[in-house]
DNA sequence: GTATCGATGATCT
DNA sequence: GATCATCGATACC
């Protein structure tokens, strides 16, 4: 893998490009860690809110690659994705960081008292970083992002998606097998 | 350890 | 008016 990441790397099928994320490190101002779970999602799936087409809420989605789509879910949570793809409307979920950057600030805006909770999550990681609806549509190769390729991930964990009601079953969730997943993957 | 449930509000039908 | 790509607290085993 090279040593930075360019726009052209998110411009491949989203599934590759989440592989691709897998160890590499994701900072906000300084703050974040290794990438240890993502999800993939494009237009096509059910599951994705790009599905239906282009709406104000998921607009980022049909923009650039590259760039952030960050939304609110439930009403009281951020999820932070990359959009990617070989055609427009994809992205990926960035669901669980291994904490490496930033750990003080962390746990004060987390205010848990686990290792474990500060990132493992999709939320809990945007808490963690501060990310809200201020960056969504924002280019994550510049500040305050930050993201760099890590070696490449030797043993990979594929699954089934977390929290969906539709198209659950395809295996489009992938991970690093470890202590800092959201959940674990079902043995294989 | 697992299971269930309430919070809380934008978004889309 | 229904649906959420969630989290954390609580209840129970």
């Amino acid at each position: 893998m090279a040593a930075a990441f360019t726009t052209d790397d998110f411009a491949r099928p989203v599934d590759e490009v989440a592989r691709l994320l897998i160890g590499a490190t994701l900072t906000v101002n300084g703050v974040g860690g290794r990438i240890v779970e993502t999800e993939a999602y494009d237009v096509g799936d059910p599951a994705s809110h790009s599905f239906r087409g282009p709406t104000p809420r998921n607009a980022a989605m049909f923009g650039p690659v590259g760039r952030a789509y960050v939304y609110r879910i439930y009403g009281l949570h951020w999820c932070l994705n990359l959009v990617c793809g070989d055609h427009p409307g994809g992205a990926v979920l960035i669901r669980a960081l291994e904490p490496t950057h930033g750990l003080e600030i962390m746990w004060a805006r987390r205010g848990v008292d686990r290792a474990g909770l500060l990132c493992s999550g999709p939320a809990r990681l945007c808490q963690a970083l501060g990310v809200d609806g201020a960056l969504d549509g924002a280019p994550m190769l510049s500040p305050p992002f930050a993201l760099t390729p890590g070696p490449a991930t030797p043993e990979l964990l594929c699954g089934p998606r977390i929290g969906i009601t539709k198209a659950a079953d395809l295996p489009r969730r992938w991970g690093e097998s470890g202590a800092w997943l959201s959940r674990p993957f079902p043995r294989a």
